[in-house]
DNA sequence: CGGAATCCCACGTGATACTG
DNA sequence: CAGTATCACGTGGGATTCCG
């Protein structure tokens, strides 16, 4: 099955059943694995398990709290674990979940995608301006 | 190779550039098809071309405003082309270029990850909130 | 009909300081 | 170390209005 035919077919189920825009999936998908923060930390965390200040090196542009709250987001979908260990100071684990992981692998072709057609997304935004300027 | 070497890959050469946001290709393609609007527009013309109005009908929850300016972001990256014409009252039809098309294959992958693993996402969700509430 | 322009505010996000 | 709490700000995006 193609993919116009796939999307295709989900468009007009979710449509047939009057598109509660809280229930469906994509819409609940895309909040999170389309967002930057929650990308780039299940990138990360691919590699293997990470503390949370490991986490926040890898990513260094993310403020404490904005990693804070992506990663109880991340938790609370299911998709990565979180592990206390009463050391002291204490200690804090993340690492992906079998969710988590399999959500690597539509991410990896997005990635894929990205970086294929970047040259000619590029092109085609160089076009449109000089045709824009030209006005 | 797998996900976790692609994704793992891709991370190591970023940071070895410096992670600069600005360019790297998987934030600036997150930006558009990661994002909730631009996704559903594409999506909903994989069906085929379709006009101003008509996007609008498909997509009643997004307002004139953020479809005006989508459509225009889409146009730019080369993803949809807007051919104009001149009856009166105008028309103007969106279609998919050829690039536009070649992403909905990584997202086809995207929403059937996510319709296959939505029940999944939803009982996890249930039992953290319901952890969550015994505190 | 398809779009541009303007207003406006909620809320996402960063910065900072504090705690167990 | 791994967070929470608080405040302050900027802006994304909705509502509305006007135009060709």
């Amino acid at each position: 099955m193609s993919a116009e035919e796939i999307l295709s077919k989900r468009l007009a189920a979710w449509s047939a059943m009057g598109f509660d825009a809280e229930r469906c999936p994509v819409r609940n998908v895309l909040d999170r694995i389309g967002d930057k923060w929650p990308t780039l930390i299940l990138i990360v965390l691919a590699a293997g398990p990470k503390r949370f200040s490991a986490l926040g090196r890898a990513v260094p542009d993310i403020s404490k709290r904005m990693l804070t709250q992506t990663l109880r987001d991340l938790e609370r979908d299911g998709l990565l674990t979180r592990k206390v260990f009463p050391t002291k100071p204490p200690s804090v684990e993340y690492s992906l979940t079998a969710l988590g992981r399999s959500a690597l692998e539509p991410m990896a072709a997005l990635v894929e995608w990205a970086e294929r057609r970047h040259p000619e997304i590029e092109a085609a935004r160089a076009r449109f301006d000089r045709d824009a300027e030209a006005a």
